[in-house]
DNA sequence: AACTAGGACAACCGCCAAGTT
DNA sequence: TAACTTGGCGGTTGTCCTAGT
């Protein structure tokens, strides 16, 4: 069947935006803001395609966009989410209000990776988890480890960048998940499988970073994720089986993967640097 | 001053999943 | 339910800039 193409590329120019282009471009997006993109350049009389418009506009011509001078602060963020995320520059940017998940992965690629992988020679072997690009706007709780009452908020990308909202702390968030065991039984007021935006700034970012939980490679833990690990169990490498586990899981309760299981498995880790 | 190599980063590409018809 | 559209993602490429020779 074959997709066609997001435009047709003759006539349209390619390359590097002129300043023109950018001043029509944003002014269009001022008056009708973003979205139909592939609408935008014909509505707005730009000659490119609606994907290289979006790009243009969200990596470099957003008003809230930060560029250059990266701090040392944002790299060592940058480090630990990425050992953690791995390459999922979006989430990763998402953490980082202003910065884009372009430039995130360009100072990865140019500056990062091999600093990090020069550090990590000599030291053991670190598993970073890897998925493939995916789409995780809506973050799933199982039902069995949620059992407050929240109100789910509309749904939007985990791209929304910049919008960074009340902030919870971490131990606020998982509190609930954590302590699912107090309240089994207690989930019959939830309707279905409860989702709610993966806005990461509802964790108070602080937390999950001062813990040690960029180093969850190296943690050890009950291969069912239960947050008090057996003794009886044998200890799990924070990989590919791990990551197994989570989109099993994840796809028998819901498409969003990865993510949304992540959370269910935070706890065995947070125990360990989340007092 | 001219040339080259490497870094930085903007832009493009193809794939995928969600949403819509 | 299938076909199709739309938008988002990560990987890759192309081009410009700068430091070194």
């Amino acid at each position: 069947m074959g997709r066609s193409p997001c435009c047709s590329k003759e006539g349209l120019n390619r390359g590097a935006w002129t300043a023109l282009e950018d001043k029509i471009l944003t002014d269009y997006i001022k008056v009708h803001g973003e979205g139909r993109w592939r609408n935008l350049p014909k509505r707005a009389g730009l000659k490119r395609c609606g994907k290289s418009c979006r790009l243009r506009w969200l990596n470099y011509l957003r008003p809230d966009i930060k560029r250059g001078n990266i701090s040392a602060d944002e790299e060592e963020l940058i480090i630990k989410l990425h050992k953690l995320l791995g390459n999922r520059w979006s989430l990763i940017a998402g953490r980082l209000p202003g910065r884009t998940d372009n430039e995130i992965k360009n100072y990865w690629n140019t500056n990062l990776s091999k600093r990090v992988s020069d550090r990590q020679n000599g030291s053991s072997s670190t598993h970073v988890v890897r998925t493939r690009a995916t789409r995780c706007s809506k973050v799933f709780i199982n039902p069995h480890h949620h059992t407050q009452n929240r109100d789910p908020k509309p749904s939007s990308t985990c791209s929304n960048h910049g919008d960074h909202g009340e902030s919870k702390t971490m131990n606020e968030l998982l509190l609930p998940i954590m302590s699912e065991s107090e309240n089994e039984g207690t989930t019959d007021h939830i309707s279905s499988d409860f989702t709610f935006d993966f806005n990461m700034g509802e964790f108070c970012l602080s937390d999950l970073l001062n813990s040690d939980f960029c180093d969850v490679s190296e943690l050890n833990y009950s291969k069912g994720f239960d947050s008090s690990p057996s003794p009886d169990q044998p200890p799990l490498d924070f990989s590919d089986e791990m990551l197994k586990e989570w989109t099993a899981a994840a796809s028998t309760h819901c498409s969003h993967q990865s993510v949304a299981s992540n959370l269910q498995s935070l706890p065995p880790f947070l125990e360990n640097g989340i007092e």
